[in-house]
DNA sequence: TAGTGGTCTAGACCACTAT
DNA sequence: TAGTGGTCTAGACCACTAG
């Protein structure tokens, strides 16, 4: 394959034309030596270093002096910042949603605190009763900031908080979450079609994209039906 | 100040010189240019380049072109790989252990599967009741690799399973946790010093160093004394 | 206009690995 | 010995920002 052509910076081609070689390569293969590059490219070995030490930073290849550049193994990565929808999935059960509330509000003090608004302002609280293959998994009641989102109550509600946000440009980057266990309401207990007083699991969101607060939420699991899955890692 | 001396590679020395001018300052500040750190060392401007890279790659810095290099506001990071000493040092309470158990076992089908051994390795089960200002908080097995660990259970247990873990260079790299709800058994309870059946937050986790599994636990929290804390995030 | 970071060149020598 | 990545030089031009 011949170098592409193009008014791309030089070490974005070299670097592309790498990861296209690379990808789907079985981890320990070799990638092309910096003065393979060189040649092929007709650049300055420092502009094929540029393009390489963003792989070696993405975590796609690895150095190894002396010996050449290799297809780095995929590093153990902390868990993506998912909603129910595409958590669901990747449990490989399909997620379906009942909206119970879905209206502008004027946000209450800790609503306003955790979103970073001011008392009184409009906030959209949308609530869903979420089922996965049929069977009700938790009630989430989830506080948006409604500037963020204008038109979000008029467009028809999504599937997918997480979806909708993404297409904004505003999928979370960060979100701290609080977990504890607990007893269901008995209105919690009615809407999850289990006993009153079961064991559930609360889980808090607080997700911000860059340094806006995107969502606030609070989630009941059925316990019977739901374990929560953390990875956590120093990688990126 | 003047450059150190030394024979320690140059963008070493580059590197670390900013780094001490920049560590304690406000988020915003300027660093040194480029072309004035190239005066100071002597050295060529892809020297300093390179020294600051690795800053940036931190997160230490931000580039702004056509303005400067500037000291970056703190990235959100996510959740330490924490165990219960640190994380009840990080909420202000003074953590205490009493061992119920510890001793060598040969490793069951479960164990030996999550810590990537064969049935019958020989493992470290350690059992403690832990308490967070004296009262009664979570009970802890934790079972260990006794290969990667030789000589643990002679020389004395320590308070903090991660910081002996660190000092044999096992610190944790990546864990998977798991999180449940659920009621407490009555020895649980007893143990705990709560009613038989209350509501209690299981915690599994499977913990990584390197390539190597470290630690593999099960925890059961006090549910009316302990909220889980998590933060995720896609920097580092 | 002066200064900044972003890109790029065309070399060089080193330590290390593999044959 | 040949090849690799690691380090380093002494320049250059560009687009952008700020005074």
């Amino acid at each position: 394959m011949a170098p592409p052509v193009g008014r791309a910076l030089k070490h974005v081609q070299v670097r592309e034309y790498v990861r296209g070689l690379v990808t789907g390569s079985a981890p320990g293969s070799p990638a092309p030596s910096e003065r393979e590059l060189v040649q092929r490219f007709g650049v300055a070995r420092m502009t094929v270093r540029q393009a390489m030490d963003a792989l070696v930073v993405e975590g796609l290849l690895e150095r190894i002096p002396g010996r050449g550049t290799f297809v780095a193994r995929p590093r153990r990565a902390p868990s993506k910042i998912t909603g129910f929808t595409e958590e669901m999935a990747r449990r490989g059960m399909l997620a379906e949603s009942q909206t119970l509330l879905a209206r502008r509000e004027q946000a209450g003090p800790g609503v306003a605190r955790a979103l970073s608004l001011t008392e009184g302002d409009a906030v959209v609280h949308w609530r869903r009763l979420r089922r996965a293959d049929g069977v009700p998994m938790c009630l989430e009641d989830a506080y948006l900031n409604e500037v963020l989102l204008p038109g979000f109550l008029q467009s028809g509600m999504p599937t997918s908080l997480y979806d909708s946000l993404a297409a904004r440009g505003l999928r979370p980057t960060w979100a701290e979450d609080s977990i504890t266990a607990d007893k269901a309401t008995p209105e919690e207990a009615g809407l999850l079609e289990v006993e009153p007083s079961s064991v559930v699991l609360r889980h808090s969101r607080r997700a911000v994209s860059g340094e806006k607060v995107v969502e606030v939420s609070r989630t009941v699991y059925r316990a019977d039906r739901f374990t929560l899955w953390v990875q956590l890692g120093q990688g990126c």
